[in-house]
DNA sequence: GCATTGACTAGGG
DNA sequence: GCCCTAGCCAATG
């Protein structure tokens, strides 16, 4: 089912940690995005959070990036975070994503949750 | 249960 | 285009 684990005070976790296995090679998202997925909107604050405590190899973290195509941070290896999206055929000048709204993923759930009262950004 | 932290975002200078 | 400030949420100590 869709109910993933949904047990103790780990749920928002998961979640986040869900959305982001779903990010597939080739393509980032934000982390207003990641928060969007996992039914949280406002909390991508909680997002970077958890990103900077997950230890998880299973979650491709390095493809959650900053608003405005910006690599954000890596737990202090920005640059294995920008070697790895480089080599998923992804440009990255500098600490930012070249053609970034090309690479950015833009599943229809995320569009729709976009598009439901919100400005889109 | 309170205070602090953190891989952020948006707005203004 | 870059730097600083304010705001927000969840997890952790």
């Amino acid at each position: 089912m869709l109910k993933l684990v949904t047990k103790g005070p780990i749920v928002f976790r998961a979640r986040v940690l869900g959305a982001v296995r779903q990010i597939p090679p080739g393509f980032v998202l934000t982390y207003g995005d990641v928060a969007i997925l996992a039914g949280a909107p406002k909390a991508w604050r909680a997002v970077g959070n958890i990103m900077a405590t997950c230890e998880r190899v299973d979650v491709p973290c390095h493809r959650v990036v900053a608003s405005g195509g910006r690599l954000g941070g890596y737990g202090g290896n920005v640059a294995l975070k920008r070697a790895l999206l480089v080599a998923e055929g992804l440009g990255v000048v500098g600490t930012r994503i070249r053609d970034w709204q090309h690479a950015r993923w833009n599943p229809p759930v995320l569009a729709k949750a976009r598009r439901a009262g919100n400005c889109g950004r």
